[in-house]
RNA sequence: GAUUCAGUAGCUCAGCUGGUAGAGCAUUUCCCUUUUAAGGAAGUGGUCCUGGGUUCGAGUCCCAGCUGGAUCACCA
């Protein structure tokens, strides 16, 4: 990359700091006294105390008034202005320190530290009166500078790719970045609450799995080079969490990254988490009522309170959630009853409805598209729908009043899949026969089937209890306790095509068409980093006199270049 | 994968039917000892995403590609 005007002063101010004596990047510990909160805080609370402090922060605002200056410095946890004056930093004679280290040589996105005393400014804001500094570290490139007035913001550092593949930066100039982050933790930490609190056992299960099972999605392969086989990333942990439920654990919960290699939009990432859990002696409506319940204390403690607004809709969890099996669902949005239906009949029906679809669709798939279509939208309080087609789930308990159905819910809220339950499986002939419809489908061709896990089946003939799970996509949890509309916002680093970088040319391969060593390093600092791109440049005069500038800039004592030297080089 | 919109200075953005590339902030220089939407003055800074094409002339029009966003498809 070629350096820009900004980026090639700072590297500049560097070399001019360590001409000074001074270790841009010391390697000593600074002690502060508090954060900028704390700071403030302390202050205020008793102002007429002299409070002498320490604190370390990054530049982002300064203000130079001649002999006096102002600065705002950003810690973790907010801003704190400081306060420098010439004669109090340089005491002495001797007036580097202010007039150049800190007038010239550092910049906003610097770290510094300084040490002095709190006191409140004329105009009234709490700030550190510095009697001395230290640079912590020198930042090379210049940072976006947004603007905030009465709580709106100008030139806000918006653009989403830069944004996504410099999280770092978004971090420092967009507070609201880093709330929606400490609300994930948060998220993540009272699900973990809530759960240690029932007795359950938080565990870890295989991420590389010789067979990807679980769920129906394809997985990343990858290769052991050592046992020579293929392994994949998990795409659930389903059917490990089942074998602990076997191994007498009565209930157990991982929070997994799983791997789906499929498509990416705005709730789907190629990695996400999720939070499984898996209880002996329970079914699905027990779920129901846990997962209310802790929704519901989740809710209060990320936001402080039960009700959540999440765009222009306002979402409850204080109130009962809606169970809908997803029969009535149809029957309420579309006027069919599909109850006893054949699929021929409900085939019929989708097209009535305009819902497209074709002869592949089984019955559980047709219900499934029409429930899309037609009903999912409606749902924006959190509900469960509840009672899926057997087609659907071959993991799942068939429906105690009902062969055609099974005991399942997925929790939708504001349209949305939060979470998936089932009453599990656990008669092994059944599950031996579902997963070879599975496989029969894999043979077919859909890359969607499931795998047959003989290790699992084993475990179920060794008996596995009655047992309730669920899976909770946690991204999406957070996306709506943070009120953000994409996956991209709730993830540090949400997965991008990678950035293609030119890898700069061996010294050779410069020397070899004539370029003098000791200009190498220079052009490469210039950015014309291969012989490629220096052969871009035609006007052997222009470029020449460019190098001499920086030369002349620079005070490099090397040998200036004429314009004939410079035309052999691009031959 | 399809459609569509976008890509111009470090950041945020203007740029008309094609006619010499613009602003604010940042940056540089000078002045300023309590400022805070960064005080005053003067400057610097651009492969207009890339590559082709049309044209006397392309940031602008056409084609192809790259990257990103949105919508759709896919995603138990």
């Amino acid at each position: 990359m070629a350096l820009n005007e900004q980026q090639l002063q700072r590297r500049e101010s560097l070399t001019k700091l360590r001409a000074l004596g001074i270790d841009p990047y010391p390697p000593e510990e600074f002690p502060i006294t508090g954060t900028s909160k704390q700071l403030k805080a302390q202050f205020d609370e008793s102002p007429e105390e002299h409070l002498e402090v320490s604190f370390a922060g990054r530049i982002m605002v300064r203000r130079i008034q001649g002999k006096a200056s102002f600065a705002v410095l950003q810690d973790e946890v907010g801003r704190i202005q400081i306060y420098l004056n010439r004669d109090e930093i340089c005491p002495t004679e001797d007036k580097t320190y202010y007039n150049d280290v800190f007038k010239k040589l550092l910049d906003i996105g610097d770290i510094i530290g300084v040490k002095g005393h709190m006191f409140k400014t004329q105009t009234g804001e709490t700030s550190i009166h510095v009697k001395s500094y230290t640079i912590l570290c020198k930042s090379l490139n210049p940072l976006p500078m947004p603007k905030e007035v009465d709580g709106k913001t100008f030139d806000a550092f918006t653009d989403p790719e830069a944004r996504y593949r410099m999280r770092y930066v978004d971090l420092l100039v967009n507070p609201k970045v880093k709330q929606t982050f400490i609300a994930r933790t948060k998220t993540i930490r009272s699900m973990r609450n809530f759960l240690e609190n029932k007795g359950y056992l938080e565990v870890e299960t295989p991420i590389l799995q010789s067979i990807p099972g679980g769920a129906a999605a394809r997985p990343f392969i990858t290769h052991h080079n050592a046992l020579d086989i293929p392994l994949y990333l998990r795409i659930a942990n389903e059917l490990y969490l089942k074998r602990l439920i076997v191994g007498g654990f009565e209930g157990v919960f991982e929070f997994a990254k799983d791997f789906r290699n499929e498509g990416m939009d705005k709730t789907h990432n190629p990695e996400f988490t999720q939070m499984e859990l898996y209880v002996a002696y329970k079914d699905y409506k027990w779920m129901m009522n846990t997962t209310e319940e802790m929704l519901r204390s989740i809710c209060l403690e990320v936001t402080g309170s039960e009700v959540l607004r999440f765009g222009d809709v306002e979402i409850d969890f204080s109130k009962p959630f809606e169970r809908l099996p997803i029969f009535e669902g149809i029957k309420r949005y579309t006027g069919h009853d599909l109850t006893g239906k054949s699929e021929d009949e409900v085939r019929a029906i989708a097209k009535e409805l305009h819902v497209p679809v074709d002869e592949t669709m089984g019955l559980g798939k047709l219900i499934d598209e029409i429930f899309g279509e037609k009903c999912e939208h409606h749902l924006i309080q959190p509900t469960f729908l509840m009672d899926y087609p057997v087609e659907m789930s071959p993991l799942t308990k068939k429906h105690r009043d009902n062969p055609a159905l099974t005991e399942r819910f997925e929790l939708i809220i504001n349209k949305k899949e939060m979470a998936n339950c089932y009453s599990e499986l656990n008669d092994p002939i059944d599950q031996r026969e579902r997963f070879e419809d599975q496989v029969k489908l894999l043979e077919r061709g859909d890359d969607e089937g499931m795998f047959l896990d003989q290790d699992f089946l084993r475990a179920l003939e060794y008996g596995m209890p009655p047992t309730s799970g669920i899976g909770i996509g946690i991204d999406r949890l957070v996306m709506l306790l943070t009120n953000n509309e994409s996956i991209q916002e709730v993830l540090f680093f949400p997965q991008m095509r990678p950035e293609k970088v030119t890898q700069p040319d061996s010294n050779d391969k410069f020397t070899a068409i004539g370029v003098p060593e000791e200009w190498v390093d220079h052009l490469k600092e210039m950015g014309f980093i291969t012989v490629n791109i220096l052969r871009k440049e035609d006007n052997a005069g222009k470029l020449s006199q460019t190098l001499n500038g920086y030369r002349k800039k620079k005070k490099l004592e090397i040998k200036a270049l004429s314009p004939q030297d410079v035309e052999t080089w691009l031959g």
